[in-house]
DNA sequence: GATATTATCTAGCGTTGCTAGATAAATAAT
DNA sequence: ATTATTTATCTAGCAACGCTAGATAATATC
């Protein structure tokens, strides 16, 4: 069975690369810059091979905003660890999340802003998806009755302050403010 | 100098049903579907003329998230000034802010999710813009010393909500819920 | 060694945004 | 009134896209 084994390692690394050449090409010159023939291109196999992967590309754009929402996971996880008490916990997620939408624009964009099928708050939901939101639960918990209600608020300030800030609508200067703003109207409610 | 008149008129007019296609097949079909051959067939005009009016597909959404924002601000506007007192009219306008966000989707993706060039808190912010930032800062002003912090988080808040929403990420159920916490946030801001 | 299966490739379809070069129509100059 | 010039428009096509059918090579099975 060595043989089948190696093989299917051998498939899997493909994937991997494939997975990983989409990542690279859309943080240096965006999304649309990550095309079939480039991919074929860069793991030098011919195009049909990456169908043998995934149905099209879509699922190549999801597969790389899955390893996004793992490490944004950890990241936001690290921050609260990180940070002593609640209130500060809390900024330090905020932050945490702004950083990794600006330092990851591509991956970020991945994961929130383009097209995708991947759900939230559904039966089918990614546990990858799932980690992320408990990670912002686990720090707004400590200040709310309704967890899932705050927590969802907390998000999507958040993934505004990310989105507007990106593509230049709010002050990139007054992000700290903004972020105290928040976390101020979040640990005074009831 | 009729003749010239009549003509800038007719090209003016042709101008406007590009960009009244390009948005009705935009709602319909969603922006995938507005390919300039299709707008081409539907103003009865080769290809090469629509670059006659535009500089490239960008530019048409463009020209529709203009429409959009006009709309966008004169909806926000009307909301807050059938309010009565102030707090309803922070409400007031979240809600309308949701609400056309989610009945006019294509419109909205235009004006804050696709790609463009329209900046917002620079010196050549189109008027359009600055438009709807006025309406969503006089119904935030009453509570706030710094009025533009505030609408800035104010905005961010609610594009999270309508984008999070949008994508399937948080509960539509929770929608209200979710409003009354924010005005409850920025009303009590000192 | 013949047969079936799997892995991969070449070649191409239909569509996209966009443009060069040709043609027809309107205007200006003689 | 005829010619020249500019303006408006079209036909045709390029390069690139996502994706796939059908052919070929490599591997496994009998």
């Amino acid at each position: 069975m060595s043989i089948a084994e190696r093989k299917g390692r051998d498939r899997a690394e493909r994937e991997q690369r494939i997975v990983a050449a989409a990542r690279v090409i859309a943080a240096r010159e965006g999304w649309d810059a990550v095309t079939i023939r480039r991919l074929a291109d860069e793991i030098e196999y011919s195009q049909p091979v990456l169908y043998s992967h995934f149905a099209n590309r879509a699922a190549i754009v999801a597969a790389v905003a899955i390893e996004g929402f793992r490490e944004f996971s950890a990241a936001l996880t690290d921050a609260a660890a990180c940070a002593g008490e609640q209130t500060i916990a809390l900024e330090a997620v905020a932050s945490a999340y702004l950083t990794f939408a600006r330092s990851h624009a591509a991956l970020y964009e991945a994961m929130f802003v383009l097209p995708t099928d991947l759900r939230f708050a559904k039966s089918d939901t990614q546990p990858e998806l799932r980690a992320a939101f408990a990670a912002l639960a686990a720090v707004v918990a400590p200040f709310c009755a309704d967890v899932e209600l705050v927590t969802e608020t907390f998000w999507a300030a958040l993934h505004g302050f990310a989105e507007l800030e990106r593509s230049g609508r709010i002050r990139p200067g007054a992000r700290d403010a903004r972020v105290a703003l928040l976390v101020g109207a979040i640990s005074q409610t009831a």
